[in-house]
DNA sequence: CTGGATCCACCCCGATACTG
DNA sequence: CAGTATCGGGGTGGATCCAG
């Protein structure tokens, strides 16, 4: 494969296409909260304790604007906006899956201890 | 999972810790080209064109130290040094070729053209 | 409740020069 | 041929304040 241009930007291979799209600290962890449901902003949040506003709100955006989640307000007060995964998004879900299964594997290889139930990615 | 430790970096799930250690511009390109093979540095250069020196050498000490290439020196001159895969690096083929695959198949969903037989990554 | 905007510190990485 | 050191620009993301 040559490297290909998309949106301006030049890449190399298609993993790297792929880590511009769902890559960086937040995005994965989200669309596997969403996998099974529709969440809330506040919702989303609360799960992780970590995530600041900006880049949760940025996460949010570029994962809306590359097609993986779709955006519902509700046009009420307070405001009530939900979150859900796109054909797209849902797609994405197996492969995030099988990063998160890797991920324990190699954990374990380093003698980290890992207690993988329930665990979110 | 509650978040863990390691290297006092601070971890919220294990598909962190794997991009963490394979993720970034450079470092499963360089997994994936030794997959099956030793390879020199100039070689490896030679087959990533837009590598940098720099992000090339720290790649390969970063991958080193993390335990998935291996470093062999040859006392000679010129110096002559061969850099392969460990058990660690080569269990970590697999996910690298998913994802790979999973990259073309997104890319085909945004319409873009790929030739993907004997691509690098 | 959800979200946008600003300021700024930090770090990644490219360019360059030098070594055995 | 392979590798190290230094400098500096630019992007990423945290803290904070304001808004509908």
């Amino acid at each position: 494969m040559p490297e290909f241009l998309y949106n301006k930007k030049l890449y190399y291979n298609s993993v790297e296409f792929v880590m511009d799209r769902i890559g960086g600290t937040w995005k994965m962890p989200i669309l596997w909260r969403l996998r099974d449901k529709t969440l809330r902003y506040g919702e989303l949040k609360k799960t992780m304790p970590k995530v600041t506003h900006k880049m949760l709100t940025s996460s949010l955006r570029e994962l809306e604007a590359d097609g993986f989640i779709s955006r519902m307000v509700f046009p009420v007060v307070p405001p009530k906006v939900e979150y859900s995964l796109t054909e797209r998004g849902i797609k994405s879900i197996n492969i995030i899956g099988e990063l998160r299964q890797y991920g324990f594997q190699l954990m374990r290889d380093y003698g980290i201890d890992v207690a993988s139930e329930d665990s979110p990615v």
